[in-house]
DNA sequence: TCTGGGGTCCTAGGACCC
DNA sequence: TCTGGGGTCCTAGGACCC
């Protein structure tokens, strides 16, 4: 394991909001939020979307119902803008320290050991650059460990959006590695437990009943007895929160051990070919996150529900399929997805979902080779890469299995994004116009 | 009418082995 | 009254994260 601390987490403001604001500018100091897929809840909110009281997952149908003059905007995720937005980010939040992991779209740690000088200084420096040279404002937290740098980037982003909360010269960065010890013991006092990384919900409420209800009351927990109590998990986080590090920076993201694709559609489907449409595109997509960390699977399941939310009978149904030898293949993917399919689809059921999830994952050249009777495998691959290599300059789908349906067949599970913004920054066609 | 998607890790318990 | 000891592997479920 390696600890390169102290640690800084540099995290986005209301990432999604802000990456939309970058290119719209009249939506500053304005209620603003991002949808889910589907159009369904808020995934993000700005500040005075915050202030007004809608809630992370609130259903858009409900927002608009209950705040129908305050003006709010909401827009579509637009991922493809997002997804690139993040890697100019963290590119130049990289310059923050030697190491860097980058822990989610909007997200990341920075290893700052060995830097000299006035941390916090540094980071307000790199803060601005961010802020220059992509549009985004962040937020910078450091600490002795990863617990810390994020309860640190918590205090800053409540810093500098509730005034008074914390003191004022910790907005926007905070350093609590530097921090006199009397300081940090009432900043911990001064916030609830349920804040901390590694405790949600369930453990807080468990804590609560044992009369521990801030970071401090947390820190000051015995470790083993926490671990013989809940699980190790737990016990890393508070020692996290006593300073000793736990948790490693991990710079070299590791091969993931499932790949997913699932995803709710935009009306109710009740035949069975959309229903193989549907499964066949999300093969091909989950297929496209396989090679693309250069692995193969062995096992896929598929699955189909009809809505949580709809009175009236509910069908839930999966099923796990073996592939005849480990495969990245695309047209694989997409037959036995098809497979899967025809076996769990029932008449007569209203489906709102359905999705694809590659299991047994191993990187490629691990698995039993056969005796090659021909050339078809290596075929395969080439094909593979071509496919990959023309989607990924003519933008995702420009090449796709007829089976996910086409422009002629009706794509009826498609998901709803009717307040969509342009790809700004990875579409040609889409360039922001400056002038006409 | 309308309610997201994609991951990880840990633990307990059962099956099975010698 | 008594009923071994130790180990591995797999799965389901719980909890967490963004």
């Amino acid at each position: 394991m390696h600890f390169p601390g102290p640690f800084a987490l540099i995290d986005a403001n209301n990432f999604y909001v802000s990456c939309e604001r970058v290119f719209r500018p009249a939506l500053e100091g304005r209620p603003v939020i991002v949808l889910s897929n589907n159009d369904g809840c808020a995934i993000a909110r700005s500040n005075e979307a915050k202030a007004l009281g809608i809630k992370m997952g609130h259903p858009w149908f409900q927002v608009r119902q209950a705040w129908p003059d305050a003006g709010i905007t909401a827009l579509s995720a637009n991922f493809a803008l997002y997804g690139d937005m993040s890697s100019r980010l963290m590119g130049v939040a990289a310059g923050l320290g030697p190491e860097q992991e980058v822990y989610s779209i909007d997200e990341t740690f920075i290893g700052l050991a060995g830097i000299p000088g006035d941390l916090a200084r540094r980071s307000h420096a790199v803060r601005s650059r961010i802020l220059q040279w992509t549009g985004l404002p962040t937020c910078v937290g450091i600490g002795p460990t990863k617990t810390l740098a994020k309860l640190a980037n918590h205090i800053a982003k409540s810093a500098e959006r509730k005034p008074g909360s914390y003191p004022a010269e910790l907005a926007q960065v905070c350093n609590l590695a530097i921090l006199p010890a009397s300081e940090l013991d009432a900043i911990m006092a001064a916030t609830e437990v349920s804040e901390v990384w590694g405790i949600g919900p369930r453990i807080a409420g468990q804590l609560r009943m044992l009369n521990v209800r801030t970071v401090r009351d947390a820190a000051s927990l015995d470790p083993a007895t926490v671990r013989r109590r809940w699980s190790v998990t737990l016990e890393r986080t508070i020692r996290e929160l006593q300073g000793q590090p736990c948790i490693g920076l991990e710079q070299q993201p590791s091969a993931k051990q499932q790949i997913a694709c699932t995803r709710s559609f935009g009306q109710p489907v009740d035949s069975l070919e959309p229903m193989v449409q549907a499964v066949s595109e999300f093969a091909a997509r989950a297929g496209e996150k396989l090679r693309a960390q250069g692995g193969r699977t062995g096992q896929m399941l598929v699955f189909a529900h009809t809505s949580p939310f709809q009175p009236g009978k509910s069908y839930s149904k999966s099923i796990t399929l073996a592939l005849r030898r480990p495969s990245s293949n695309t047209l694989d993917l997409v037959a036995t997805a098809a497979r899967g399919m025809r076996a769990i689809f029932k008449p007569g059921i209203q489906f709102m979902k359905a999705g694809v999830m590659l299991l047994d994952l191993a990187p490629e050249g691990q698995e039993q080779e056969e005796l090659p009777l021909d050339n078809e495998g290596e075929a395969s691959e080439r094909l593979m890469s071509v496919l990959d290599a023309i989607n990924d300059r003519y933008g995702q789908g420009a090449i796709r299995v007829a089976s996910a349906g086409t422009q002629v067949k009706k794509r009826e599970w498609e998901m709803r994004q009717q307040l969509r913004t342009p790809r700004y920054t990875t579409r040609w066609d889409e360039l922001p116009v400056a002038r006409t």
